[in-house]
RNA sequence: GGAGUCAUAGCUCAACUGGUUAGAGCGCUGCCCUGUCACGGCAGAGGUUGCGGGUUCGAGCCCCGUUGACUCCGCCA
């Protein structure tokens, strides 16, 4: 037996018993005489000190001790002598008087230190195993743990069953590019590594499973983001003879006990609802953070007279005029103003227009176009008070709430609008629209994907081709501006299918080959379902306040896919590749 | 595919307007130290300033290129 007890273990109640620590020497305080050392295990940290006085031999070794060296310590807890006491250590009223040491495994010095920040990534990824020592890591991992375990058993209890599905899977032309694996039995074929596994899962309940669940493995390659990831995990589920407010129910439950198992609080449940109209129109984006607000005004009305030019243009072109007041924000900077300019630019406006509240007057070049009555009502609507800044977009209904969407989480960020690191701001979002033309692609295409149902009172909209205006069954649920999770009811009829992919450019022939399985699965008493998947690193992201997503993740690869600790991708000999039917191009 | 930021000792960072021998803290090595917990003291080692080119009397700093990292836009059913 190497140990007795882990390093998080030994309390003053354990005084005068003989125990047995192993793990890693995490710091030395060598008096010459006295030496003191804390080991670390998984757990915690234990402090250990041998005296020569009593165990000449054992202090004689452990002089020799360093940094991560590998060791199983036997001794006596003791008290520690009056106003040694660490209070910043939970083991921190007791010590263990070694009379024993046994060096297990030297260790080398350790190419970045454990016990601070470190800023070189590629450095820690590539030594991830020393990375993962840090208690920081070990926490989300374990926050991970947590959630996976809970997710398990609450699902069961709900009467779902967990269920695998292939990772190797069918090539799609819709959706995320995919990574591709060559048959080796079957030249020239490929299979794509799973991106999800929905029509797995929608197969599933044609085949009776009713109520699917699945903490699976999905592949994309598309570029990353701090929080997004090629190879992510999913809790995927599904359920047959079921509506939105089972899965929204099923979900604040699950999210409910999550986080009372990780965090120890109680979210408030249910969560506010907004439709993916509202969403756009009062905070510009699809997923908003409620943890402060801000939101987009309307100010089509009020400047419906406007003589100012950029107003007018707009107003005149069907689009409209919005606003929205960073209150306190009129120190902004010139080169701050310059920030959120190009920021507007970037996301299509053609500028921004700003007015500052300071010293009771409008600065701003536009506020001469404005008459006294607009003025009036423009500080009535907005509650215009000194120290403010409005910030105005006039173009497209879209393009206006896009970019002041984007100025909005922009302010937040520069004025620190969130206050609270453990504010949990929860939603849900409905009434997403199903399809959004692709100008690059001239072509239509699907929002969420194309197995989502349509809303039954837009169905005629989908017949008569006015594919802008149908929404589609789909929900996401959102917390703090993130979206954790998102799903559907889908469509379970062959015929509706069949429309689906016709209306996204897929011919009868091509369906045949493509969808086939899934359109003649339909054809045989497909139940209606529906189901959601939640993002787990993003969730174990917000759950264990973590920027970035790799430190979420043991193994993560880095922005351009690359696993720094293998070095993969790699190359591999032209004999494999000659097995898999596969050339390289010559470079 | 596009843009931004960054790259200096093992790590975290300095280095004024382009100007002497590129510094500090931590870590490391040696010696000393019997109640520390970021132990302390003394001494020491450690650098192709990512790489290549250019401008200049002189480049860590300016210019061009390149590689890599991170972040953002596009993309992510």
């Amino acid at each position: 037996m190497y140990r007795t007890h882990h390093c998080n273990e030994l309390r003053s109640s354990n005084v005068g018993q003989e125990v047995t620590l192993a793990g890693w020497i995490d710091s030395t305080r060598d008096h010459g005489g006295v030496i003191f050392v804390d080991l670390r295990d998984r757990e915690g940290r234990t402090q250990i000190v041998f005296r020569p006085e009593e165990y000449p031999r054992v202090a004689a070794t452990a002089h020799t001790l360093r940094n991560e060296d590998v060791t199983q310590i036997t001794g006596k807890v003791a008290r520690r002598v009056d106003g040694t006491q660490n209070p910043k250590l939970a083991t921190g009223e007791i010590e263990v008087v070694a009379s024993s040491l046994n060096i297990l495994n030297r260790s080398e010095i350790l190419p970045f230190p454990l016990d601070s920040e470190v800023g070189n990534e590629d450095l820690r990824l590539a030594y991830r195993y020393l990375d993962l020592r840090r208690p920081a890591l070990v926490r989300n991992l374990k926050a991970r743990h947590q959630v996976v375990k809970v997710t398990r058993e609450y699902l069961d209890r709900n009467g779902y069953l967990e269920i695998e599905t292939p990772v190797l899977s069918k090539s799609t032309p819709e959706g995320a590019r995919e990574f591709l694996v060559p048959s080796r039995l079957i030249p020239h074929h490929y299979y794509a590594l799973s991106q999800s596994p929905q029509q797995y899962k929608q197969l599933l309940m044609v085949g009776g499973v009713e109520r699917y669940f699945q903490i699976a493995k999905c592949f994309r390659d598309e570029d990353p983001r701090a929080d997004r990831i090629t190879e992510l995990t999913q809790i995927d589920l599904e359920a047959s003879f079921i509506e939105r407010e089972d899965i929204v129910q099923l979900i604040e439950g699950l999210l409910l006990e999550i986080f009372r198992a990780t965090r120890g609080v109680d979210i408030q449940t249910p969560f506010p609802r907004l439709t993916y109209h509202q969403a756009m129109d009062r905070f510009g984006i699809d997923k908003p953070d409620l943890r402060f607000g801000m939101e987009l005004v309307d100010l089509s009305d009020l400047f419906a007279g406007s003589q100012f030019k950029v107003f007018r243009g707009a107003l005149d072109n069907g689009g409209v005029v919005k606003c929205i007041n960073a209150k306190g924000f009129a120190k902004i900077t010139t080169g701050q103003i310059e920030e959120l300019t190009n920021l507007a630019k970037a996301s299509d406006a053609k500028g921004l227009a700003f007015i500052k509240v300071e010293a009771g007057e409008w600065k701003s070049p536009i506020v001469k176009f404005f008459v006294e009555a607009e003025k009036a009502a423009l500080k009535q609507k907005l509650d215009v008070e000194e120290g403010d800044l409005l910030l105005f977009g006039a173009d497209r209904w879209e393009i206006v709430c896009t970019v002041l969407g984007r100025i909005r989480l922009k302010v937040a960020e520069i004025q620190q609008l969130i206050k609270d690191p453990n504010e949990l701001k929860f939603l849900w979002v409905f009434d997403f629209p199903l399809l959004a033309f692709d100008p690059a692609e001239n072509k239509w295409s699907s929002i969420h994907h194309p197995f989502t149902r349509p809303k039954r009172e837009d169905l005629q909209l989908l017949q008569d081709g006015d594919y802008g205006q149908v929404r589609a069954e789909a929900y996401d649920v959102v917390l703090n501006g993130v979206e954790i999770g998102g799903g559907s009811i889908r469509i379970h009829e062959q015929h509706l299918q069949a429309k689906m992919f016709q209306v996204l450019g897929i011919n009868a022939e091509q369906q045949q080959k493509l969808f086939g399985h899934l359109l003649k699965a339909f054809t045989f008493g497909a139940p209606p379902h529906g189901g959601i998947a939640l993002g787990v690193d993003r969730l174990v992201m917000l759950i264990t306040r973590t920027t970035n997503i790799r430190d979420v993740i043991a193994f993560p690869k880095n922005s351009r896919g690359f696993d720094l600790l293998m070095d993969s991708p790699s190359e591999v000999p032209e004999e494999k590749l000659r097995e898999l039917h596969i050339q390289n191009h010559k470079r």
